[in-house]
DNA sequence: CCGTTCTTTTGAGTTACTCAAAAGAACGGG
DNA sequence: CCCGTTCTTTTGAGTAACTCAAAAGAACGG
């Protein structure tokens, strides 16, 4: 019997392993986390797991649109499991801490600059930055 | 007598030595540019520098708000010397080139999401991905 | 010209990956 | 159900882009 995540591997044209299906766990139930994270959260499943293959199984679980990888300036690669949708993105300027963001105004504005100097656009990535709840009472 | 570089540098409060100026230098005549370019730039009028006096002079100049320094995803750190305005850039998936984009629609709806979860949002980053005109032409 | 303070140099260390070869699983066909 | 091919993971090495710290060297106010 096939389990959600394992079809949705193949779906995607990739084999359903133990580690596959562990990490996608893993960012079903952490938001925004980096590999080191999910290499750890994976290691309790799968203690024979290496941090060089849940960077793999990342990288390929990317390529594959499963899930969504965002780099915000100063932290390491970050990844998602809610996508499709193409919302934004807050970083909190102290801890670093990251939260989603709707599509801002209907969406229109952001994926039409006035002049891109002959280049072609194709996707329009959104990073505000702030602080968030806990770093803003620290600092009252 | 000072030159303008040199008054910039004392107005921003630090001393005005010939690594900052040749920094400076460099990125006025080069747009976009990360550590190890402007390095080799400077290289060539002050031969006894170093890539981490480099990269300490661009961490000083961007803490002096003299320079921006951008973090696309998948590239090193660049350095601009267009700063004050709240532009944002194109980066091509291809080549990794980088354009300016003035900000798009007035820029009020940059900076207002509609929901940011508690967080307070301070500044808004807008990075678009598309094919830079080269590329658009190796492509077709 | 001098001394204090700020900068740069030099050298080591780190983080977050990337690359490659060999061992080990998936899974479609028989 | 088993087998072989093909895809994955493991293991180990290597790299880019910084960061950190101590000592030597410049700026600049007095």
């Amino acid at each position: 019997m096939d389990t959600a995540l394992d079809s949705a591997l193949r779906d995607a044209g990739l084999r359903a392993t133990a580690g596959r299906v562990a990490v996608l766990e893993a960012l079903d139930s952490m938001a925004h986390t980096d590999a080191e994270r999910v290499f750890r959260a994976v290691s309790d499943v799968l203690p024979t797991t290496s941090i060089q293959s849940v960077h793999n199984i990342l990288a390929d679980l990317t390529t594959a649109g499963l899930i969504r990888r965002i780099e915000p300036a100063g932290s390491a690669a970050l990844y998602e499991r809610r996508i499709g949708d193409n919302h934004h993105h807050v970083v909190c300027t102290s801890c670093g801490a990251v939260g989603d963001v709707d599509c801002v105004v209907g969406e229109a504005p952001c994926l039409t600059p006035s002049s891109a100097g002959g280049f072609t656009v194709q996707t329009a990535e959104v990073t505000f930055w702030g602080l968030c709840p806990s770093c803003q009472n620290a600092a009252q």
